[in-house]
DNA sequence: CAGTATCCCTCAAGATACTG
DNA sequence: CAGTATCTTGAGGGATACTG
């Protein structure tokens, strides 16, 4: 995995934080890469799905809670509607926001393994099915043979 | 993936953002939840390993950097050394570091996927051997099953 | 090269009060 | 319930100058 640099002489870094030529990673952090936003889906995820519920649950202010939902639904990740009960609001997942899945469940996975201390219990991911945690995520080539960041690479796309 | 919420009456909301039990998510976005430590992962993944090419290929300000890899390697995700050649510091990943390679994978793809309208290029990750992109990356169950947030939840542990 | 030291400034975030 | 409106604070971040 290599961000590919200067090749000419000119400054590669743009002035502001605006990344190089278009990196798909910064790209998403800039869309869901804020705290609350990543734990706002985390819970949508987990089925929560009005304002109340995400409000409580995360203990965040209300008026960031506005501003988040209503970027997320801005950036396609979020729909928001009336719910079939009458006049309650309700925000649910998208398909591009459900894919966030895989990317939360590496951080979780991460976050389990390196995270907490000896001592120190947390939640786990389970199967519904079997009731088995899930697997760690592990990223493949299509023959199944493990990849890492040291037999990989990046390429800029023509 | 649900999120066991209140059971007794008690607010489940802590006063501050800690977010109640332990949540491995929560605590991943507290380590390396924020852009510049994020992106200066995807660099290191990348090979970059000094301060001075960390700081042109992001073009962040110095100080800046100097404070995210300062927390980077007091949390254990890169380690400081003097580098073989004389007297050049570098900053390499620890084995934790290195495990978050799944996690910038899973934010590419998502990126790929989803930030990025019909006509924009982007570069994408490849597989040195075989010179083929790797495939995206899935929640499987150990007999191969694709597990979405609908088929999981989430349970604490006693 | 690899930082440290300052200065400044914007915006994220929290608290609180109010509303249809 | 589901927000909106305000106010205030502090941290994050950028620019620049300096140093061993």
């Amino acid at each position: 995995m290599t961000t590919p640099s200067a090749v000419s002489g000119r400054p590669v870094a743009p002035p502001n934080g605006w990344t190089d030529p278009p990196c798909p990673v910064a790209r998403a952090v800039d869309l869901v890469g804020d705290r609350w936003s990543l734990l706002i889906l985390r819970d949508a995820l987990g089925g929560t799905r009005s304002f109340t519920d995400f409000q409580r649950g995360l203990g965040v202010a209300k008026n960031i809670l506005t501003d988040r939902l209503r970027r997320l639904v801005d950036q396609g990740l979020l729909e928001r509607r009336t719910a079939p009960s009458g006049k309650r609001q309700e925000y649910v997942l998208t398909g591009s926001g459900e894919r966030l899945f895989t990317v939360i469940v590496a951080l979780r996975q991460w976050g389990e393994a390196h995270a907490f201390d000896a001592g120190e219990t947390h939640s786990v991911l389970v199967d519904d099915d079997t009731g088995a945690p899930v697997p760690r995520l592990r990223v493949e080539r299509s023959d199944g043979a493990v990849l890492t960041a040291a037999n990989t690479h990046v390429e800029r796309l023509a």
